[in-house]
DNA sequence: CGTCTTCCTAACCTGACGGCATGGACGTCG
DNA sequence: CGACGTCCATGCCGTCAGGTTAGGAAGACG
């Protein structure tokens, strides 16, 4: 019988927090979804998998055998996947456009004194996934901000802060200003990518600042062309980091330096079980990005 | 990393034949498909798993870990399926409309002799799919007729055979006789269903009784009500097992025995793990079957 | 040098999956 | 005892992945 192996996780999910809403939230999916998918995977194996009542899910004796199975089942597959990746000497690195720059290359080339041999397989995640494909395990190791969905679930080390700019239509009543305090703009509309969700969202729009006061949303967009676009049109506003204004600099979009609100950190995050070699390169991370640091001065982004 | 299982056997069988086409056809599915999957498999993994040429496919240095990891993943998977299945004591048993009939319930009732608390879970399969659902494991155990897709794979004993009549509209010319040699219909057109493909494509235009002459397409029908009125509509003709004169029964179709064409064979079959459970239904199977053919005298159909 | 084999690409179609909005069942609390 | 909150199920719809057929390039072979 043929089925994904998301399936699967989802499964041992459920099983392990009884709760569908609460799984669903861990998993960052709907929850009609997971009952959809649980109902699907029942009906394969025809078997019921769970007792439902309106306290929660409950295992039923089908239910602890196949939970007690899955596990192992998956770390076989994963494991299968890292050590094909290790056969073929090629680490794939995942990372936000925003959050890799012109030390990426150091640390690139520090990881080939280290591992000689090795390919760097750099790939860019598209918009939508704050985790640069980590959470799909697409990558074992990955270049991101923080905070992104799912964090506690993996190694994160920060490499540095940055601070955070508003990005304004040139127009704007406040674009020529040096820096501007955050609670001049929370007012404004906003701009927001459809996958902003949780704590991710939390931080883009700097909720804690906000007093509880509703966020009007001026457009969503998907991609940074539309974004930029959105911030020209006046159509909102939105808070990016400081280094969006060397990677996405337009005429008619300004980025004016925000106080009072957190700094953003870039910093490389990796699977529980990602191998030696995101090892290696993490600690590639730490180096090149000290050494930049407390040497010649040199800023990221 | 999340992968349909359905992937890693296509892997797994392109690894074994060396061969797209082949595999693919193994697999019974188009080779183009495959090689998109194959693809879709390798970006996953980032990882190029086979080298291509015009003589075949041959696995990489990674592709090798690969194969080697795969079928560990696929055996414990199943296994946990089996486990499942077992331990929720349901036997699910896949089966053909034309395959099962009124000795099914005596099997039912003979297993649940043997396996007191257990349930039969009777699926009648699409009529799409020859296999009932075996070649998807979706059941460990069916009733289907031979020959079928596949059958060399699987556990198969043959439970009785029957004669094979042609459907044709009741306004046919041969409509009245009691019976009808081969050569008299082949060059009529003929119903078939999308899936008749292989070795089940040529029993059921009795291929082999043709010399070669080509086969014309009356119409193509996706369910039995549709091929009934094609039938009965003239677009063609068909074959099928006498027993289709009870249950599909029409004013409009007449069902005329053939001579000079093979039987149809009713068998039972299962996946090479099927389980204990699924054997026991296998002899249940044997002796109904048995007695009713040494026995009283019924005939099944 | 044609022919066959083998794999790749393109275009199209269908079915499945995910999301949102909503409904129904059950337990809890004022 | 009624209102509310929690939790799972259902219906509808848009998107995408997987399948099929048709057509093409590259190498092996007689």
């Amino acid at each position: 019988m043929d089925v994904d192996t998301r399936l699967l996780r989802y499964f041992a999910a459920i099983a392990e927090e009884g709760n569908l809403t609460r799984a669903a939230h861990r998993l960052f999916v709907s929850q009609p979804s997971l009952t959809k998918q649980l109902k699907h995977l029942e009906s394969q194996l025809g078997v019921r998998l769970f007792t439902r009542s309106s306290t929660g899910m409950k295992l039923t004796e089908a239910g602890h055998v196949l939970a007690a199975r899955v596990p192992p089942v998956l770390a076989g597959w994963d494991a299968a996947v890292s050590e094909t990746r290790g056969a073929a000497r090629v680490l794939r690195v995942g990372f936000l456009s925003s959050a890799a720059n012109d030390a990426t290359q150091d640390v690139v080339a520090a990881f080939g004194k280290v591992r000689p041999g090795w390919r760097v397989d750099l790939r860019q995640a598209p918009w939508s996934d704050p985790t640069a494909g980590l959470a799909a395990a697409e990558v074992p190791v990955a270049l991101l901000r923080l905070p992104f969905p799912g964090e506690e679930t993996f190694g994160v080390r920060t490499l540095f802060s940055e601070s955070r700019c508003v990005a304004l239509p040139s127009t704007h009543r406040l674009a020529g200003r040096d820096s501007v305090p955050f609670r001049e703009v929370r007012d404004e509309p906003v701009i927001v990518a459809p996958a902003l969700k949780g704590a991710w969202r939390d931080h883009w729009l700097a909720m804690s600042e906000r007093d509880g006061r509703e966020v009007r949303v001026g457009a969503v967009v998907e991609r940074p062309d539309e974004f930029l676009s959105a911030i020209a049109g006046g159509y909102g506003i939105a808070l990016v980091p400081s280094s969006a204004s060397h990677f996405h600099s337009r005429p008619d979009v300004v980025y004016v330096p925000v106080t009072g609100v957190s700094p953003s950190e870039v910093a490389v995050a990796w699977l529980p079980d990602a191998g030696e070699a995101a090892a290696d390169f993490v600690r590639c991370c730490l180096e090149v990005t000290r050494s930049r640091r407390t040497g010649c001065g040199t800023r990221w982004g």
